[in-house]
DNA sequence: TTGAAAGCGCTAACAG
DNA sequence: CTGTTAGCGCTTTCAA
């Protein structure tokens, strides 16, 4: 079955193909009954305007991309999910791709999809980009940018991340609480803004406290993962350090520690609490389960979108991007690594 | 600064765009010097074809569309990853969207992607799916579609699918050459071709060891979460049923299990030795550590590009779709939770 | 309120 | 080998 076209509808209605259209876009200039017997006809036979042809007068393609570092991270698979959830409720097509954290990667993405006339492009700098062209020719080719999690201050777009300093200041007041006084924390390297903003929320709530600040305890691990938590723990242990907290700078660093501290037969929480950042899935699951950082990134996801909306109202009453940037709060999520009392 | 097109090439090189486009696709009739020329000068200003209006003529939008039937789900995460990998090394555009196992979400998402006329379909069905007559549909309209994971035998498309009668087979033969005798199965529904398979293939590997099939001892969770999991553990304890082994329907069924077993002071392995399937991230760190079926997800997310790629010549061939069911192997992962001579 | 005609940017047929 | 010409299917003037 041939797929059918404008002229299709209008021939078996018996008139021009431009009525059809108008009516399909919702044109005030036709008479009711035509509307009408163009709708019902139009709905029995299940047609819709071909994307493309209309593109080449409207240019929008009802599409938009999202560009992600990596795809192997419950974080960013989340964002995906609640960009899809709202995307998919406003017709729109989502289009996914992965940077792998390459910068050469990421610039052939964005041309690519420019080239493919996306509406707007959604993204999380890679870690290696060190310079932006490619984002400024997004928006000078008119498109939409809206940077997310790991952005950069100094271009003009909407931007979404996470109070990343309140977290973890939190995360840190929740083992101060639970009484630690001698907080270790991993970070990883330091210059991404994540992991700079952590450690500042860190020290903000030593501070609150009157905890003496010891330089000592922030140890970095450029990847945060298992076996770097692993390394690191055994390094504060053999470096002879008296700790009774710990603020990992992801979930899976803290389990890297806690199996080290295992093997040494120290007792999670009761001689050191754990907290880590993600709430990714295993935390609920090791054990002690992990009391964790979530990070909303579903929410971010739906809101990354809504934004997107939004920009596009300001783009139709000609008004240049909005420039915000939006921070969302992250939630603790405690669980038995941290709970001494229990 | 608006972008660029292809008369803006052909009169800043003096020739007819015509000529450029030839150059672009590789057609023969093209001078040398003329192509190189054309060439060199798009590969400085960073010139590529404007795809819609490509598309009116080709037929061909170099846009794939994946339909999942959930998003948070680390079996179709991987997949998408393993298709991603592969469709972006070959300068396609994936576009993805979920059914959220709703049948009429799928339907429209399937009409949806036809109107933007991407070449291919990628499609898990959903659970709710009864009625084909939107996936003939794509066929009609000349778009290749591939089926994998829940998928349908009568219609004529190339198939990927897991192995998992074997898989199951291995995971049971696993369980009784550690000495399990008394093997509980929970499988999801009667109807999934998935839950049919794995109970045949815990059946296969009884029989192959002669251990008598008791009936009681399938358990039907239809959804295998923790919960189900928890639950079916609970109505087998209260059914007084002896029980050395558990294959479960999924890992987080497994856990659920699990979870309740430890109520019960039951060690794991040496009570009740267990077995997953999905090798879900958390099955590594949970305790103890779950052994456990990978489904090489990110492997079959390759096939599926790698065989749409295929059908695509057989298309060009005009012949018809191949119709063939690719199916690949699961491997075991043994970890703690089966081995009891540790 | 309607429809004829122009044109979006590209490719394919064909004449030179 | 090159370029002219005619659409692909749609939207948008503009004249009727």
């Amino acid at each position: 079955m041939k797929k059918l076209k404008l002229l299709d509808i209008a021939s078996a209605l018996g008139i021009s193909k431009t009525t059809v259209s108008k009516v399909l876009n919702n044109y005030s200039d036709v008479n009711q009954f035509t509307r009408i017997k163009v709708l019902d006809y139009v709905r029995k036979v299940g047609f819709e305007p071909n994307r493309q042809a209309s593109f080449l007068r409207t240019k929008k393609t009802k599409t938009v991309a999202l560009i992600l570092p990596r795809l192997e991270n419950d974080f960013f698979t989340k964002i995906q999910e609640g960009i899809l959830k709202v995307s998919q409720e406003n017709d729109y097509s989502l289009s996914v791709a992965t940077s792998y954290d390459c910068f050469e990667t990421e610039k052939k993405l964005v041309s690519q999809f420019l080239n493919r006339n996306v509406d707007a492009i959604f993204l999380s700098i890679s870690h290696q980009t060190i310079n932006f062209d490619h984002l400024i020719e997004i928006q000078k080719q008119g498109k939409i940018l809206v940077l997310f999690d790991k952005i950069e201050k100094t271009l003009d777009c909407p931007k979404v991340i996470i109070d990343d300093r309140k977290a973890s200041f939190i995360a840190t007041e929740h083992l101060i609480k639970n009484g630690c006084k001698q907080i270790l924390h991993f970070r990883s390297g330091y210059k991404p803004q994540i992991s700079i903003d952590r450690y500042l929320g860190y020290r903000d709530a030593l501070n609150k406290y009157n905890i003496p600040f010891d330089k000592e305890k922030v140890i970095v691990c450029e990847i945060t993962d298992e076996k770097n938590g692993f390394s690191a723990a055994k390094k504060a242990f053999e470096l002879g350090m008296k700790i009774d907290g710990l603020l990992a700078g992801s979930d899976h660093a803290a389990i890297g520690a806690i199996q080290f501290f295992k093997n040494k037969k120290l007792s999670i929480p009761k001689d050191i609490s754990v907290v880590g950042f993600g709430n990714w899935k295993l935390s609920k699951f090791s054990t002690p389960s992990l009391t964790t950082v979530d990070q909303s990134a579903i929410q971010m996801g739906e809101e990354i979108f809504k934004i997107f909306l939004e920009e596009k109202l300001l783009e139709s009453r000609d008004e240049s991007p909005s420039n915000k940037t939006h921070t969302l709060s992250a939630n603790l999520i405690v669980r038995e690594s941290s709970t001494k009392n229990l």
